[in-house]
DNA sequence: TTCTTGACTTGGACTCTGTCCATCGTAGGA
DNA sequence: TCCTACGATGGACAGAGTCCAAGTCAAGAA
């Protein structure tokens, strides 16, 4: 965690309590939060912090692949800190529940080039969905 | 398309002029249209018909399995009529053009067992994120 | 054909998620 | 310590979707 503030600070982050704190939120536990539950954990460490501010930092975070941007249900956009290691998606079609999941093989390989129609393809977001243990 | 209209009159359906102008609009072309572009070209065939209804249709059209949803950007939801051919979806990160692809094999048998969690997994939406070539 | 009724539609208010912007505050270099 | 440009603030706004009370009408019954 201290690892993502290093990081932020190498490539000239300038250093507010705000941006700490949401790096702390995301760097703390591997969920999938949504914006605004950011925001609530974050107002937890530093009351004053604005729900801008929160949008702003993540979207930052975004741009330069520190966190990875997900949207599996079409509502609110989820936060993934675990942006370091490939990895898709398992989501519960009851609840919700979200589990990070690692397929063999590479998702790109089975798109053949008949099917890119021209497109320079260069990644693949998969989101297995089904029905969590608690919700069977 | 005339067929989408005969199997919802045999689920029981009651075929109002507003259901039907929705059905011919999905049925019409094989985009992927939003819920405001369907009622947008609703309303040039039936001046009335109201935004809620154009929601509910699409919402019972999904729920009964005619018409498959998609979410690719976050933003507005998309509806996809070709839900009869097991397809997914390349986009372009750039000018978020949407065509159907189908890869090879199966998205599931990638997914080992002890990946699942004990989730009984039932389908792999799959993204594949480029640039077209108009925008490469 | 007309009647009846409950399913469907309407439209406006409301919620949720996210963006914008003018103004204010402050991190960090000089 | 002082400066100043970068970042934070908060309130208004926008886009997408949902909800609901009241009105309408498709289709079966008589």
């Amino acid at each position: 965690m201290s690892d993502l503030l290093e990081r932020l600070r190498a490539r000239g982050w300038r250093m507010t309590s705000q941006r700490r704190v949401v790096a702390e939120v995301l760097a703390g536990e591997h969920v999938h939060l949504t914006a605004d539950e950011v925001h609530a954990r974050a107002v937890a460490r530093l009351p004053e912090i604005a729900r801008a501010t929160v949008y702003n930092t993540l979207g930052e975070l975004v741009a330069i692949g520190e966190v990875v941007e997900l949207s599996t249900d079409g509502r609110a956009k989820r936060y993934d800190p675990n942006a370091h290691h490939a990895h898709q998606h398992l989501v519960c079609s009851n609840c919700g529940l979200i589990r990070d999941v690692h397929p063999t093989g590479d998702p790109l390989t089975v798109l053949p080039p008949e099917e890119r129609f021209g497109f320079t393809v260069s990644k693949a977001d998969v989101t297995y969905r089904g029905l969590c243990p608690a919700c069977a």
